[in-house]
DNA sequence: ACAGAAGCGGACAGGAAGCGTCCGTTTCGG
DNA sequence: CCGAAACGGACGCTTCCTGTCCGCTTCTGT
């Protein structure tokens, strides 16, 4: 990303900055499938305007994740300087579902269910797994989660918890947090403390609008 | 269904019940979402063969999953039946999840990601969440599963280990074993024994093949 | 304030994928 | 052996997305 590229007429850099804004939306709220229609109709300009600037939508995701790479870096970081092993894990990840359930693109990236943009995700998560691992072997030295899992147990976590995020956005958007607690406690020694569980479940009949409502959804 | 519509001629039934079994192949391995051209394919006869018998895919939904029905009540029945409350229900909640990675428009029914045909679906978890409900209470009564759950989450739980399903399948198709344990953990009350994990977790640089792979499936 | 370059917009053409029909041909049964 | 029933699959339609092209607008420098 260097400077060289910056539109010298003042219109042109105006609708760059539109466009990078309205992908930016658009990709936290509909995932990185939109497409570049999509994007030049949120952003108010043209589709000629669109592809004149960004011919492909890679560099695009590019840019608009740069910095959720550095904020999900400084998460782990902060987490590892907190000398809490057990509170450090609970608060890392509870932050990244925070982020993955307040952006559908992110999601994707982290949980490699888009087709978009496979190298910036590889690098996201490369980058990210020693660190993950760090945090996770203070825990196992100290004692609060059990011996026999692994780092990657932790990804995995992720996704599942991921799965009611999609389930029940619109339904409840803050249930995940509850099967967060759930399956994070199923990752810990055998006489740790029970973490409350933090909402409550969904009453019975609202479950038939959860799982009706994770395949209707897109559009703006 | 009734035996009213069975064709006379001979090539005609013949005819429908390749397409039946061809159907159920399908769904199982590709989910509901194939199109009456691929079955078709399939079962080896022209798609206007196909119409002629089945305008729409319903009714071979119906028929196709007319068995599993019957087969998935039997599992509670059978839980219902074994008196230790805790097997009891890690064995159902396996068993289903075992069909689930077998087959994938059964899942796609269980847990409403399909919009194909969402009044099976109902009908199908209608009938077996009141089942559902008496096994947990159960459990709930004898102290085996957390006093501050509910039986929703272990619907819900079919959806989190149902995405590692997804993610893994062709990568390390057992491994949702070690995840629906560590779910199910969680939801044990504070001294529960430790369930030991069944299968190793996925070697970490195995890990990018399971995300990548998550959406590039499909076709025969 | 004006000319020409730079940028803009959006209609449009092209391609992929699914759906359902139609009709010449084949197969069955009496 | 003949007429009716069933078959097959090419074809046309629709939807959704992609990218281009060109007449028009807006900016910038003189």
């Amino acid at each position: 990303m260097t400077t060289a590229d910056l539109p010298k007429r003042k219109d042109a850099a105006r609708n760059r900055q539109r466009i990078l804004d309205a992908a930016k939306e658009l990709f936290a709220e509909r995932g990185l499938g939109v497409t570049l229609h999509d994007i030049a109709a949120r952003a108010g300009v043209g589709v000629g305007t669109i592809y004149r600037h960004f011919p492909e939508k890679k560099p695009l995701i590019d840019a608009v994740f740069e910095e959720h790479l550095a904020e999900l870096t400084a998460l782990f970081e902060q987490a590892l300087a907190d000398s809490d092993p057990w509170q450090s894990i609970f608060w890392v990840h509870e932050q990244f579902l925070v982020h993955q359930a307040r952006n559908r693109g992110l999601k994707e990236l982290l949980l490699g269910t888009t087709p978009e943009a496979p190298d910036r995700a590889r690098q996201l998560r490369a980058q990210l797994h020693p660190l993950a691992e760090r945090l996770i072997e203070r825990g196992k030295a100290a004692g609060v989660v059990r011996r026999d899992c692994a780092t990657q147990d932790f990804g995995l976590l992720q996704t599942m918890v991921g799965a009611v995020i999609d389930a029940a956005e619109d339904v409840d958007p803050d249930l995940w947090r509850r099967y967060f607690v759930i399956a994070l406690q199923g990752l810990r020694p055998k006489d740790a403390p029970l973490e409350p569980l933090p909402v409550p479940a969904l009453p019975p009949e609202r479950m038939e609008d959860l799982l009706v409502g994770t395949w209707k959804r897109r559009r703006t």
